[in-house]
DNA sequence: GGACAATAAATTTTATACAATTTAATCAAT
DNA sequence: ATTGATTAAATTGTATAAAATTTATTGTCC
């Protein structure tokens, strides 16, 4: 490929992440708005109902997210009453977040939404897990790499 | 797969597609700093270089983002010389973007970037190549039901 | 040609992202 | 035990995103 192809939108690898993760988050947006969630709120939850009583650098490691984001986030849903904050006695350096009772009991209503997110599309599971794998291989890649 | 693991971080699609954007996103940040640019600002040069003197509208269309997030980065790149923002003569409503000498010239550094990006990782330009295709067709199914 | 719908940007508001700095707590080494 | 390095969150500042509203302009229909 030349310098002039290299250099188009519809090539670029990027883009086209870009584009399809903000594409996808608006499939989510109505279903996550029964709930009264953002994505980003969303997928802090998930990590939330796999593993509880998690500090905000644990939590920022799986979401690749830092506490930047994550703190506003985490004083969001608190005021939502999904989960507490508290510093940790042994260190009070760490900050621990855990799910309440609501926080909890959220996940039931939230557990359709992963089977409903491509219902009418003509998008199949296979595909999507696949995709999934060679994407999460990518990404292994590059953090190898740096 | 039942609902305990349709429910794991780690099955996501969603959340493989938004982390490995922004992990890309991340591999960019230096090179592009090298020429003072944000990932946006960048794709929206890569589009006018591509075609210039296109409306808001237009430009909106083909990064998929609407005025709210085009109106103040046109005007910061506006701001530093890369392009102008006037009104169209023969419809007031329309406001044509036109690159400046020195936003065409930009071009030219900018053009090692994509070659640039995965030096240093295993990633091969035929997974990339492969891997952009099905993310795009993934996006075309998507976009077609909705 | 005047009322009204439609269109395009801009603006407002809320919520992310993330680099850089600050604050507070703990660890390490003497 | 005290100084200095390290660590974890929070804060600050800049830049996206996107829904909802506003403003200005143009098209439409009678």
């Amino acid at each position: 490929m030349n310098s002039e192809e290299l250099m188009k939108l519809d090539n670029q690898l990027c883009f086209a992440f870009y584009a399809c993760s903000r594409e996808i988050t608006k499939l989510y947006r109505p279903l996550l708005a029964e709930l009264g969630l953002t994505y980003t709120q969303y997928i802090t939850l998930l990590s939330l109902w796999e593993q509880d009583n998690v500090s905000v650098k644990e939590l920022g490691a799986k979401l690749l997210l830092d506490s930047g984001t994550l703190t506003p986030l985490l004083k969001k849903l608190e005021s939502m009453g999904l989960l507490t904050r508290a510093r940790d006695k042994s260190d009070e350096r760490h900050l621990v977040v855990r799910l309440t009772e609501q926080g909890q009991q959220l996940r039931e209503k939230a557990s359709c939404v992963p089977l409903r997110l491509f219902e009418g599309t003509a998008v199949e599971p296979e595909e999507l897990f696949a995709l999934r794998k060679q994407v999460q291989s990518l990404m292994s890649k590059i953090n190898e790499a740096t």
